[in-house]
DNA sequence: CACCAAACTTGCAGACTCTGCAAACTTTGC
DNA sequence: GCAAAGTTTGCAGAGTCTGCAAGTTTGGTG
């Protein structure tokens, strides 16, 4: 279980790249800042960065963890409001995430700088999308996959919008983010009921 | 109102290139396409392609027109159900793009095969996205904005959607798109509600 | 028609992104 | 301590995109 130096090293090095182009982002802005820049300022050589990274967007956005494995199965089988179990099944994932805090939310900012950026997230997200789909699927199983599809994308596109629109202090638990998110779901719901 | 020569031949030179470019695209893959090769195909210099489009992205995936100024007042001051004056809207919308239904097709079909260009479509929906967000505030003015852009996000992801998963054949009209993927929409809703 | 200004095209130089390859170096397991 | 596997790096080269300046075309005016 216990990384070997290899490992730890190598995920030493990818932090090192990317908390270095997330600040270079911060003060000179996402265009302005060079792949050469980042891999000066990260302590490794240009060919080294796109060893870690297939180009300058993903070393700012990351891709996000799986849903943690029994919450999935806790998910499927349940028996509750489909929206109350998705929201324990979010919260889940999001507890993952702790960790990262800092980084989530200097990208959740700097996501709002940068075109580029921000359709780069959204391609990550749709990534998550098509898991988050199969499991969906997975309990409701008799409703036609166009159907979830859209749940997902609704779910997934308003947790991120009211993360990149809300400003947190880092003082509450990340999980919050999906509460916010899914009770302006459901407010915005009512408008079309 | 009639063109000028000048404006013909841009709008000719700009159709020309990105006619080439999605040509191009459906034979050898966006990935393998240079924007050199597109120049040659469409019989203009690399750096006049440059003065069209500001990428390779862009030349495939363009901007869609505004909601038509009638339709909008219409349903600002439109006083039926919420969904079926958004449908109307949406519709009178759709139907400026029946000349372009060819090319729309085709962008929606290369969309499937390339992350970036899904990427580009979904940010060029994002800037409709704004318009229709001021749109349907202007209708609903005492709704917290974050709602509203909720809202218009899953009307406008939805549709997306039901465009890029559906193959068209080329008989119907272009705004079926719409009520489909409204109906979708509202089947999708009552899982949740 | 002649002429000018504005719009448009083009070539060129140059910065930046990203890849393949091969040589050097480090870690791992035996 | 040695071989295999994994990593870093430099270098060459293709591709993207921009600024600039010189040339061409168009639209309008006298």
């Amino acid at each position: 279980m216990t990384e070997t130096l290899r490992e730890r090293r190598r995920n030493q090095t990818s932090r090192d790249i990317r908390i270095a182009a997330l600040e270079l982002c911060f003060t000179e802005g996402f265009d302005k800042v060079t792949t050469e820049a980042i891999s000066t300022r990260a302590g490794v050589s240009p060919r080294t960065f796109f060893n870690y990274f297939q180009n300058k967007e993903s070393a700012i956005i990351s891709h996000p963890p799986d849903f943690p494995a029994e919450a999935v199965e806790t998910f499927v089988h349940g028996k509750g409001c489909l929206l109350d179990d998705l929201r324990l099944l979010m919260r889940a994932q999001f507890d993952l995430l702790q960790d990262d805090r800092k980084i989530i939310d200097m990208v959740h900012t700097v996501i709002r700088t940068s075109e580029v950026l921000r359709a780069t997230h959204e391609a990550a997200m749709r990534q998550l999308q098509s898991k988050f789909t199969d499991i969906i699927q997975r309990r409701l199983h008799d409703v036609p996959r166009q159907q979830i599809e859209i749940l997902c994308n609704i779910i997934l596109i308003t947790v991120g919008q009211v993360m990149t629109d809300s400003h947190k202090n880092d003082t509450r638990d990340i999980a919050t983010y999906v509460d916010d998110a899914l009770d302006a779901l459901a407010h915005t719901l009512k408008l079309i009921a």
